[in-house]
DNA sequence: ATAGAATGAGAGCACTCACTTGCATGGAGG
DNA sequence: CCTCCATGCAAGTGAGTGCTCTCATTCTAT
């Protein structure tokens, strides 16, 4: 992808973040890009493309890849610890408003997939963890699919809520957050 | 609220749980409640009154209010599996998209102090009933604050990943889901 | 130096948007 | 019977919308 159509493409998706997808134009993408209007449809096909563009690239899914849940040392509480913290690092409120921005009935058949990508990462590398503590002996055999979801979405949960009500709802921070659940999953499974 | 405004009302938000605010249009609005389109700008002063006057309807927050969860045995598994299952029977995946759909910019400096009720709702009920139970002595003393906000973060990321992409995520049950995580809160509460 | 590709400028297309206006109609209450 | 109020109806407002077209300009590679 060329420098312009990055620009382009840039510009979109944060202006999606911003006013979702409806609400942004393609005469404001343009000028936000630094790029006159009609040069965005002699690199796209339309304002769909351009966004669709946008969510296929890791950058713009906050980098949340299975590669980063890959450092585990084999002691639970710190690898659960590291495993939200690796999420909420990256999946700042501005993600979350972008995430919120892309549900447009207009793509979100095209976009939830990728989207999708993101929970599927934490998840799946979350379950191969467990059973592989199980198999260490280090963890009873449980219903991991299940515990797998508890866990996530206590990460997921506390990140939306955070990036949607900020300290009005509960003023608990990120760090305190992350120990005092940690410790509560670590009793729990054992 | 008379019959006819009641009507708009309702259309306006079944149109911003499909396509959100934005999309959504007064023509279609009209269409949906089954009146004339410039009846709408009778009964309110603009499109954005008509929502607004929805959001401030306790039946389109779905009836989550604080009355819910005072139905307590003082048994700690039963009880957080009734404040669970009170909010996941109640905040069904339409209401789910319909309060996505509340969040364009252009409102959501008004909407969300009332999209919060549902939320604090939740957290201040479960706060109070995890003090009590301490006073009791049924539970040691703990961060519950904090613990309250993991125990609904859970209950409110289940919720939200189901609506937003179903089984397709991981496919447990929400009974199942109810059991598991409520079972370990319990055990990790001790 | 020159050809070819990329981009800008500006006008314009058909369409939709929220919202308004003027007037006709119908039904309920005195 | 008459009045009044709610509503329907049709037309229209001006301001956008995504997107296209033509033509001029700039940059780069040979």
């Amino acid at each position: 992808m060329d420098e312009t159509s990055q620009k382009i493409v840039d510009a979109a998706m944060l202006l999606v973040r911003d006013k979702g997808y409806v609400a942004t134009t393609t005469k404001e993408i343009a000028q936000v890009a630094g790029v006159n209007e009609c040069t965005l449809f002699r690199k796209f096909k339309n304002k769909k493309d351009i966004v669709l563009q946008g969510v296929s690239q890791a950058q713009w899914r906050a980098n949340v890849t299975p590669e980063i849940f890959e450092n585990v040392t084999w002691d639970l509480q710190s690898d659960l610890e590291m495993f939200m913290r690796a999420y909420m690092d990256r999946m700042t409120p501005d993600f979350v408003n972008l995430s919120i921005g892309l549900r447009a009935p207009q793509l979100y058949d095209e976009t939830a997939p990728l989207i999708m990508k993101v929970p599927q990462a934490f998840l799946e590398a979350l379950i191969g963890y467990l059973n592989q503590m199980c198999e260490k002996g280090k963890l009873p055999r449980m219903d991991f699919d299940s515990l797998a979801m508890t866990f996530f979405s206590a990460t997921f949960g506390y990140t939306f809520l955070q990036a949607s009500f900020g300290k009005e709802l509960v003023d608990v921070g990120k760090d305190v957050y992350i120990k005092n659940s940690v410790s509560m999953f670590v009793k729990g499974l054992k």
